[in-house]
DNA sequence: CTGTTAGCGCTTTCAG
DNA sequence: CTGAAAGCGCTAACAG
């Protein structure tokens, strides 16, 4: 069917060695190359990655594992990783996990099987094992957004920690105290978000009312019953801090279903700014996460490290966060 | 470094032949079994799918074009049509073209050159030519949401004018008559449902005021900017009705910041309904579209093209959509 | 059921 | 600069 470098070298009478090295870039006389430029063009000749990757044991393919194409936040991330890649002259394979651990880790071995040179991975998962083959394979990994337990691999991500303790502070400096989170409870950045909530509260010496605490999943779902749980309490909180753009969401579902408008009743802080802060009244105070550059050095550290025979020791890129003016807090 | 079949051989004894088989469910002697699976495990075996397709011509990988991987849109449709896919044991290779058509070619021969068993292709061009390499390769391809112009290839999509025009209808019963359109004007579907709109307007007699057609391209900035145009007009539409999920989107952003209050002050029909719908204070009408079918016929059709060596003619799946109710629309 | 042999399409020495 | 030959890791006949 397809052509081959072999209907070529019939063609023009070269050997294969000579149209392979045209094909790498290689010098060739100049008649030489008209010959085979015109063979390919005749033949709609198109390299076989599959036998060149197979001997050359790099297919500048690199893979790209996310938790979930669903999320708005992934879909930003991967399109910043193809520009990134595409610009460097990788092709890029996208995994979809759904959110499942155990496609996670098929996920990890079909890339592996597919030979990609590279892996960049927004992990489900929060250990170290469903990354093991790879490295095995000797497969570069770099890490975005979350790590995973065991520090052992290069990441890219933000201070979580530091973000959600910023945003929770600017609440407590309109004088909120009773200050509620809805967060995730099963995944890193929802763990870490919630530690700077903590470390926010502590420090101003507000206690925090376990009621206040509500930690589940990642999901429009569960922002949405968190929401309704916070609002039906007696004591309700004045100010709800929203640690995902999904919870965000679904938090917003809630209250504007409900009696409450923000914010005179309630102060609102959201995390990741996309699009919803733009169409939902009243615009939300947001942390955000500098996403094109979190898909540019993620990109940029895996291709520093394919390069490379021996793994140097890992590395973690921190970026900064900042947080986006609304109209959702109103001081006490 | 990686473990071959070879090793395999040399671990277990046994003939290159009959590991081969193993790997490719045949019958084995149950000690030979147990010998192999063993050494797979010691050896930390994977196939090598590189040099299995270059030998088989099937890579049990399919490549999916997108226009956007950004687009909710096509973020629910991946996800759809990768669990369908990888339920029939196929892995799936995402494209993103980042709704440039010359990126789209570089993609359709990426696929080629990874020789992918078949294409999924949700197209940023409306013409023939980018899927041109694919044909010629032999590689089946089913169209996705939107057709090409040259009608021969197989397509899974909805009747984007009937459901458009339906839409408009529900905004005609409610005695509405000045009723404006936010469309691209530079996609099918985009151009198809301006046609349904026509058709109703037409059909209950209304006449449409030019300025009431706001056509342009499928993005946020283009409903805000458009609706921000409607809204500025002397003789302002007492309904409007958004084309896309993107449109909806910004539109809805425009009358959030205005004095406009919906549905009092103006009607409103969107189209997608993707999460925004719960967000977004009223909830909109809007016509939806059964993307799960959509993702899973889309497979069910490329697989079964994939199967077979002759190509059939052309087949064309139909959905149907329905609208969703909300609280946008008032009667005048 | 198992083994031998011959490639798949390409790159890569190594001579010339 | 060009060519001949070997081989990447696997499957697919065909014998045995």
């Amino acid at each position: 069917m397809a052509a081959t470098i072999r209907d070529i070298k019939e063609q023009t009478g070269l050997s294969l060695a000579t149209i392979s090295k045209y094909l790498n870039g290689g010098n060739v006389l100049p008649e030489n190359k008209v010959k085979i430029e015109n063979a390919i063009k005749d033949l709609h000749y198109e390299v076989n990655e599959l036998a060149r990757g197979l001997v050359t044991k790099r297919t500048r393919t690199v893979g790209v594992l996310v938790y979930s194409v669903e999320s708005l936040f992934n879909g930003t991330l991967l399109r910043y990783i193809g520009d990134s890649l595409r610009k460097a002259g990788y092709g890029l394979l996208i995994c979809d996990s759904s959110n499942d651990p155990q496609i996670e880790a098929e996920n990890v071995n079909f890339l592996i099987s597919k030979k990609v040179d590279g892996i960049i991975a927004i992990m489900v998962s929060t250990e170290m094992d469903n990354l093991l083959p790879a490295k095995k394979a000797g497969i570069p990994v770099v890490l975005l957004d979350r790590p995973v337990q065991d520090g052992s691999i290069d990441c890219v991500k933000i201070d979580n920690r530091m973000a959600a303790y910023r945003a929770v502070n600017l609440l407590l400096k309109n004088n909120h105290k009773k200050i509620a989170i809805i967060c995730s409870e099963k995944e890193y950045t929802g763990i870490e978000r919630y530690k700077g909530y903590l470390d926010a509260m502590n420090q101003a010496g507000c206690e925090v009312d376990p009621q206040y605490i509500v930690a589940g999943w990642h999901s429009i779902e569960f922002g949405y019953e968190g929401m309704k749980r916070l609002i039906a309490l007696e004591d309700r909180p004045t100010a709800v801090f929203f640690t995902n753009y999904e919870i965000s969401l679904g938090a917003v579902m809630a209250i504007n279903e409900s009696d409450l408008c923000c914010p005179q009743d309630i102060s609102l802080m959201g995390f990741d700014d996309l699009i919803m802060s733009h169409v939902v009244q009243p615009k939300l105070y947001m942390v955000i996460q500098p996403m094109k550059e979190m898909g540019e050095k993620a990109v940029e550290m895996l291709l520093s490290r394919i390069g490379k025979k021996e793994q140097e020791l890992p590395m973690e890129i921190i970026l900064g966060t900042k947080i986006s003016d609304g109209n959702s807090i109103a001081p006490l």
